[in-house]
Parts: C-alpha cells; structure tokens; sequence
DNA sequence: TAAAAATACTCCATAGGTATTTTAT
DNA sequence: ATAAAATACCTATGGAGTATTTTTA
C-alpha cells in the first residue's frame, strides 16, 4: 500500500547516475541533454530532500560518496525498471503480451486449448495465457465483473457492451450405443431423432438450450431424468443406454475417436446442427486488436481441424 | 547504460496504483491528495506517453485493461524500489549502513579487523565492509584516488584535505631468539639496544621511519642486508638469529603467544616505542558523522586488548 | 437521469536556460 | 590563475485547482 509520494523524481535520479558515469557535473549534464547550472540544482535538489551528501565536490573528476553510491546504485534498477516498463509497453501495443485472463467453456476449452496453447508458445512467447474453466452462463457473468479479460464461448452472447470475434462453427454429432439402430445410418437427419431420447447439459449451458431446440423441431424429447454437467458424464449416460446425445466435434475427436468404443458417433447433415464458437470481451477494454490478435491466432489453430468451418 | 529520460513520471505511475486499489477516479484522487480531475489528467497523460490504454472507464468501479495491470505491477516494483532508497537513506542519514570500502595497514588489519567486523554486525548489521589491505603509502595514495572510502593506518598521515580520528597507541614490542641475552630484562629500555641489528620492514611501511628512528637514537643499527615485506617475514628472520625487531603488540598477541615460539618479546618502556593508529578519510567525502560512528566502534573493540591506549 | 469521469481554464511551482560569481587546487 | 561547479535570476512547461460539460449504464 504504497500511497505517499517520494521526495525525489525519476529526473533527478537519472543525473545523479549519469554524474556517477560520467565524473563531470558539465559532461553529464550534457549527457542529458541540459546544461551545467541545471543538473548542479537538481543534484542538489536531491541530496536535501533526502538529506545525505551524494557527491564529493572539488576539482577533477567529482566521486559519489559511499552514500551516493548506494543511492544510485538503486537509482539505476528503478531506472533500468522504467525501462522495463517501456519495454513491455512495446509489446503491448504492437501485439500479444503479459498475461491474458481467459475463460473458456468446459464443452470446449479442454478439447481446444491445449493446441491453441502450444501454436501460440512458438508463435507469441511473450503471451502468458491463464486459462480458467466454467460454464457459458458463468463465463459472461464473470468477463462482466472483470474476472476475465476475454472468454472463449458459445455464441450468441447478449450485451452491447461486448465485442465479438466469430471464430468457427463446430458440427454437432449424435452419440448413440454401439448397438443403436441409427449407428447404421451414415449420415442422420432431423426426422431420424422422431420419438428418441436425448440427453442434456444443465441449463448452465448454451448446449442445454440448442439441444432443446433441435428436440422440439424434431420430435425428439428431452430427458427430464438426469441432467449431465459434463461432457464425458453425457457420454457415459450414453452408453449405459439412457438416451442419445449431442456431443461437439472437438470432444468428439480428443476423447472418443481412437479412445473411448462405448458410443459411437454419427455425424449430421445441415449447419443448423453446428454451434458457433467465438472470443467474446467487454468492449470498454480498449485492447480490440490484440483480442483480434488472439482471435487470428486461434483460428489458425482451429485451420488443423478440418471438421471446423472458420468464420470472422 | 540508462541516459534517455522515461516518459513518465513516478507521480503518474502512483496515481495508476492508487486507480487500481480504489478502483474510482474519485477515490484514487482523495487517496493521493489531489483533486479528481488532476489525477484524470495525469492518467490520461500517461496513457498518451505509453500509447495504451490502460484503464476502462464506465460507470460503476473502474478496471485497469490486461495492459494496465501489466504496467501497474512494475510500476508497484518501481514504487518500492523508490521507497527502499528512502529506507536506506533513513540508515544512510543516522549510521552506518550500506558498503564502506575500507583500507588497511597489512601490519595491523589482519590482527585487528577481524575482532572489529564481529562487533560491527552485531552493532550495525546493516553495515558492510569491504576490506582491502595495502602498505600505509600505498593506502594514502589510493584514499586520494577514491579506491577507499577510508583507510586504518598508521598516524601522523600528511595532507590537508584529509580528516582523522585518532583511535589508540599501539605498542611495539622487541622480538629476539629465544636464548638471546636480553630475553631476560623484563622491560628493555633504550639504552640496551645500543649496536644490536635491527630488521625493519620496507619504506613502504610508516613502521620503517619508525624503527629507523629509534635506532639513530639508541645506538642500534638498521639492517640494510635485507628489507622485510611483512611481519611474518621479520618474525622469522629473527628466529634465524639475523637481528632483532619490533613487533606490534596486536601482531604479537594474534601470532606469537601461544602459537610461535621461536621468538621471544619483551616490552618497551615509554611511548616513543608506540605507534598511533587512526582512521583517515578525506575530508571532501561529507559522512564525518558516521566515520566517527565506525571509529568510536574501532575503539570499542579496542577496549578489548588492555595493550592498547585509547586515543580521540 | 444521476453518478462519475472528462474537459476548459487559470494559477503557480518548478525545471531549465543564460549570465555571473564562487570555489578549490 | 584557472577550470569547474554554485548561485542568481528569468522563462516556460506542466501539474493542480475550480467550474463545467460529457458520458454511460
């Protein structure tokens, strides 16, 4: 809790480092840029207000006292610490740098993130990315509160105060038993899911609500029975022969193909049966193009999947 | 290398703390004790310098964008560092703190430091002595060059721009073989040492003028066959049988009693057969105070070798 | 529409410049 | 005696104040 102000300026430290450098009251005032009388005032300035001699005065070359010497000693790591600053200003404005606090979806960021992580390690090694997880409707409440600079997250999002980067569309597939007779169907359509069972996300989840939307134009009802919090909870609910469900391709690809054999998967004709994913942050945030940044570079990772359809 | 000026202020980087801590404009103003548009001003200023935006502004508590928190985090170090100079300055003003370069005699450092630096940390943990030892000519030469902040040698030491504090006399003692004739006179006098070789040290050395001295004035004769380089040197020529010498009493109780045995001292009567031993600075170097601090400290050990007379 | 921050302006403290004096060797 | 730093004095930049407008949820 660093309230008071200091009695010196980052100016005054600066001659005094340069006067340690230099051993000329006139060669480190030129050294600054200013003039002999000025940097003598200001050297001054400074060793009343801390009240310590800082320089041994005489003719020839003018020596720092023991004092001094520690003072600019320190001087020069505030200094060096500014510079620092500016440094990283640096790559702030020109791209992704320090460290972004995202949030991300649980029915995505696992299955995504560990890839976009990796591209962006090589591509920007001055990013540090936090990832933290919740469900959508959380996510927005938090990027709201300031929690997150950004989140990774179903859309549509609500709020004029939020900026968008649409990054791609993720086909849905039907998980199914392995012994169901749709397995046998190589590409299902809507009036195929007539009278079936389909097991959902909470609420919590823009999934829940799209799953819902499917059933109702299909014919399909909703289980009221259970309701998953996970993806890999649904998927085992499927194949205990619950019901059916809707399963992203991206968790499709991570966790069921090559891995788990207890559902299989089929996929859907139609973009109606897909979600749009994309980066969503609060619009006052004022860092639109390294998000835009950010959004470009998740989209190249997206580009190694090609059940993705990039978009923005 | 640091000489280009920063272009911001330290004031503005504590405004933006204090914006981050309290979260309003308003209240970030009251805690820095300026009005609300000042500190507006200087944050709008600061983001203008940088090229970023640092904060988000709406209505309810304001929050620094992901690049505010970046910069507002070095900008705490940079505070700290800024207050850490004024805490050294605090122990800098009233004491001894810091690193002193400190210069000794090699004819009296060695036997005395040793005890000094032990009671320094505790009295003064904050101080830091860098010992460098070197012949009393020498050791003037390089206080004139800034080498040492202050030297411990032998007095009287020449030069109107320096400043002494005398510590204590230190007697010197007659080292001879251990069967030679005058090892059974208790206290040698003057007179005794008529046409006896005396070894001496080189010119280098106060402790020459001094030997020779006594010598002219005893009747004794200064060996010119060979010049010692140190007290271990003379210690040993003298247990060969190639003369006497005179030994300091700080030497003979670090080295001689109770360890070598191949030389015999016997005391001196009088204070001709002393020498005086200061601290010496130059007087340009504006910490008189806390010098006086380190002798009174020096003389504190002192007190601890009834062999010594305190002085100043 | 109300609360909060931004803007407009004025003032003053202070950093910086030039001319000159003082100091130290 | 002379080179270097300190002092004196003036100017101008910019930090801070008050009054007011603009913004935004």
């Amino acid at each position: 809790m660093q309230t008071s102000s200091l009695p010196f300026t980052l100016r005054q430290l600066r001659y005094l480092v340069a006067l340690e450098d230099t051993r000329h009251f006139r060669e480190a005032a030129e050294a600054c840029g200013i003039s002999q009388p000025s940097l003598s005032v200001q050297i001054k300035s400074l060793e009343e207000s801390l009240g310590l001699t800082l320089v041994e005065r005489g003719r020839g070359p003018v020596r720092l006292t023991q004092a001094g010497r520690e003072i600019c000693r320190r001087a020069r790591d505030m200094l060096d610490a500014g510079q620092g600053i500016l440094d990283l200003t640096a790559t702030l404005q020109t791209g992704l740098g320090g460290t972004l606090r995202m949030g991300t979806s649980t029915t995505l960021g696992p299955y995504l993130m560990p890839h976009v992580v990796g591209d962006l390690h090589k591509s920007h090694p001055e990013l540090r990315l936090y990832i933290r997880e919740a469900a959508p409707r959380d996510l927005l409440r938090e990027l709201n509160d300031g929690v997150h600079d950004l989140i990774l997250t179903q859309l549509p999002v609500a709020g004029a105060t939020l900026s968008v980067a649409r990054l791609f569309r993720e086909p849905l597939g039907l998980a199914m038993p392995v012994d169901h007779a749709l397995s046998a169907v190589d590409n299902v359509d809507g009036p195929d899911l007539t009278g079936q069972t389909i097991l959902s996300l909470s609420p919590n989840y823009a999934l829940h609500d799209q799953i819902s939307a499917i059933c109702m134009e299909t014919g399909a009802h909703v289980s009221r029975e259970y309701e998953g919090t996970s993806l890999d909870a649904l998927r085992q609910m499927v194949a205990l022969d619950m019901g059916l469900t809707f399963l992203p391709a991206l968790y499709v690809r991570s966790e069921i193909e090559g891995r788990a054999n207890d559902v299989v998967v089929r996929p859907f004709r139609g973009r109606r049966f897909s979600r749009s994913i994309g980066l969503v942050w609060r619009a006052s945030s004022g860092a639109t193009s390294a998000f835009e940044g950010l959004a470009s570079a998740i989209r190249d990772t997206a580009r190694r999947f090609p059940e993705l359809v990039l978009e923005g």
